[in-house]
DNA sequence: GTCAAAATTGACCGATCGTTCTATTTTTGC
DNA sequence: GCAAAAATAGAACGATCGGTCAATTTTGAC
């Protein structure tokens, strides 16, 4: 038996919908059944708890994050190619926003928008319960696989030996935050182009030394500071 | 008289701070009523709608924001020192919080933590109406902010005259975002430092040329290709 | 001290919240 | 096609939501 388990994942796919639009806080199990054309009572049957439904709806994003970004990048080879195949996808994820990945559903796609993780990281950074330790668990990994990319591409040779990869990481996700607040807030289309530079200024510092410190004569090889990044 | 105008600010700054920790949209009236001791209706006379509410809550974080971070910028020297003094207290506004600057109430101020923008950023980037127009103008006018604290480095000589000063308003505020995220959700104690690692890449990159493109060969000073930032 | 104006209260509105319970319908294994 | 099991519906719960209104208390200028 099974139509049940259908029906719980259409639930979560609308909440996760929803919670796009107003927060997961705020998905209303009155509102979502309406959406659904489900009796309230019908919809939280498959639930034990509104709690349950939103780490249910946090893992839904989990696996879309995992097919759309995880995966491509481990789709490249290590190193470099993946560190920029990460971003891509990555800036993808974050500017268009993530479907379920089958059959693209194009409208509510758009309407979707944005990463959900970084409103979620600001709904529970002051909430605790079992969602914000779910979330902070999400993005630990997230930092973790960046810095990780990272570290494949000190191990190959494309990147710096003393690279600090957790440094690389923190101004990775910086970029991808900015983008959308740029992308989404403030409506400006060339936010993904805004990202894009930012990421290949942080791609040449992973790459080569003595690049941090100014040089007032350039052409000078002097004695130079190795920078931190 | 005034004693009304007295009660409507400490139910702003109730509000402010309540919702730092629920949200702007979650605030509600009888809970802050509750808190500041005052009947709900004694508490909505002050205000013609909840709406209006929330947008004083802005404007109340807006001033803040100026008197903590734009004023004292705005009290160093252009160029250089203003642009990094602007860093230094946005980044102290992004870990400690704005309180209201009247004698500290450090407990009510650890409690609010992080930058109450970030949150309002997420909260209505898909929500429209005046509350998002507000918040929509604050962000644009922080980032013109910076971008002219960039421009008046270059103005003085001690930036590129040829800098990108939005893309480096962009990845200034990228910076902070990260830090919020690092410090606040992650808990990581070192979001600071990382910060201002990345502040002084990004700094380095405003003062000097030539720093954007890798070199395969870093001693032969061959003809590099001039970078955006 | 008086008295009008301002500030605050308490009761109440319909709507909706998450949740529970008991039917009723639909699905599935046989 | 039948019976058991699963899925859904409907009504109702107390609590709270934003908001209204008449009544009451507090305030401030004279």
């Amino acid at each position: 038996m099974r139509k049940g388990q259908n029906t719980r994942r259409e639930i979560v796919k609308g909440a996760l919908e929803m919670a796009g639009q107003v927060g997961l806080e705020n998905v209303t199990l009155g509102a979502l059944a309406t959406e659904l054309d489900l009796s309230k009572s019908g919809l939280f049957a498959h639930f034990e708890s509104k709690e349950a439904l939103q780490l249910a709806v946090l893992e839904e994003a989990v696996e879309r994050f995992k097919l759309r970004v995880i995966r491509p990048a481990l789709g490249a080879p290590r190193g470099e190619p993946r560190f920029n195949t990460l971003f891509d996808a990555f800036l993808e994820w974050m500017t268009v926003g993530g479907g379920d990945g089958r059959g693209f559903d194009d409208a509510a796609e758009r309407r979707m928008g944005g990463c959900i993780f970084m409103a979620l990281s600001q709904e529970y950074d002051d909430r605790p319960g079992k969602v914000r330790d779910a979330v902070v668990q999400s993005q630990r990994e997230w930092r973790s696989f960046v810095s990780g990319a990272a570290r494949l591409g000190v191990d190959e040779g494309h990147f710096r030996a003393d690279l600090d990869i957790e440094q690389v990481a923190f101004e990775f996700v910086g970029i991808g935050m900015t983008c959308q607040q740029t992308n989404k807030l403030l409506g400006d289309p060339n936010a993904g182009q805004r990202a894009r530079t930012a990421f290949r200024s942080l791609l040449a510092r992973c790459r080569v030394r003595r690049e941090m410190q100014p040089r007032r004569a350039p052409r000078v090889a002097g004695t130079l500071v190795r920078g931190s990044l």
